[in-house]
DNA sequence: AGGCTTGTCTACCATTTGGGAGAGATTTTG
DNA sequence: CAAAATCTCTCCCAAATGGTAGACAAGCCT
């Protein structure tokens, strides 16, 4: 049964990182966290850093895959816009670590921040080209399609993971509440993106 | 001359909180940038919190100006929303150490963000029922207006502050991408907020 | 002048940090 | 079975952390 240890160093990471952040999480936290001493920690991977960059290759393989998934049977047009949407929010409901460690490797910078974009970039290109040849056949507004990217992609983070912002707003953060957000954005993103043709 | 050290530490905390984090901050780096010892800095905050807490009140209060100057002579309706967006990356441009630090502080929670939110929530009101009349007259969509300004600040936030996510969808961290980067936001938000009548 | 206040400093301190060295137990392999 | 590999541990460490104590100089007040 090898790497079930590691497994369970990355799950907590995942965690610890994902909320706390990763300068706030030592060591230590992490091996208590999992009952075990940092020395084991530091015997699956050489140095902190290195969990981290094994938490984000596990993580952006687990996002692509989320997003491939929701990309599987959708439609075209504003299905499929909608099936990412989707797709983000249900993996929100079920791991919202992982949409809190993007927000945090997209603040880290690089060298963290380059692997996840790396892995991630086919998926930012495909969508990219999605959007314009819409645009191009007239079925969605004419927008810069990357900084749309940048407006989806913060706008559907901030609904997941700004807890702060979110309560501020009077808004809390539980599960029926997600739903709503969600069904709130996708109006707001239909608005934003369709020409009038339902 | 009082309070001349205290304001260039505050300066540089601003700076240093917005740009690599809080946690990642130790009180000998903020000095040391600032050629003095970390007991200076101890001698004008008790804390390093409370070096945090100043820095944030500072900054809310300036960025409650900033939105207030930006509604100074603006009109009605439309152009208001185009006021505070033009407002906010002008503080962009000149101050981007602020936006910053909102988005960390969102990210390390209370008491931190408690603070800000404290001060920001007079304007969070206003603009919530601005665009509520705004959607009761039909000048505007109807949207969930807290759920809108969310997107819109999340989005904002992110165009302003998101730099590897920019860097990933090619775009370089510019001035001049700021300009244009603005003219997008303020094309995206208007088709996603206003009714056809312009 | 002489005492108080203000501001900056040096000298410490306890704790925590990420990590090194290697012992000891268990499992795998020849 | 013995040797080697695998895994987790204890013991240690140098550097960095936030913070305390108090020396020392300069200015202010009477």
């Amino acid at each position: 049964m090898t790497g079930a240890t590691s497994d369970r160093i990355l799950d907590a990471a995942l965690e610890l990182f994902g909320t706390r952040g990763y300068e706030a999480t030592s060591l230590d936290t992490l091996a208590k966290q999992l009952n075990i001493r940092k020395q084991t920690v530091l015997y699956w991977f050489p140095t902190k850093e290195a969990v981290l960059g094994a938490v984000i290759e596990r993580s952006a393989n687990e996002l692509a895959e989320a997003f491939e998934a929701g990309l599987e049977g959708a439609g075209e047009g504003w299905a499929k816009v909608e099936a990412v949407v989707r797709a983000v929010f249900r993996l929100a409901a079920r791991r919202p670590e992982l949409l809190g460690l993007v927000r945090e490797v997209a603040r880290l910078g690089p060298p963290a921040a380059t692997k996840m974009i790396g892995v991630l970039d086919p998926l930012v290109q495909r969508a990219s080209s999605f959007l314009e040849a819409e645009m191009d056949a007239g079925r969605m507004r004419r927008h810069n399609p990357r900084l749309l990217l940048l407006a989806i992609y913060s706008t559907v983070i901030g609904m997941v993971t700004e807890v702060e912002v979110l309560r501020a707003l009077g808004e809390e953060p539980s599960a029926r509440s997600l739903v709503r957000r969600r069904a709130d954005v996708l109006e707001l993103l239909r608005s934003a993106l369709m020409t009038e043709e339902a």
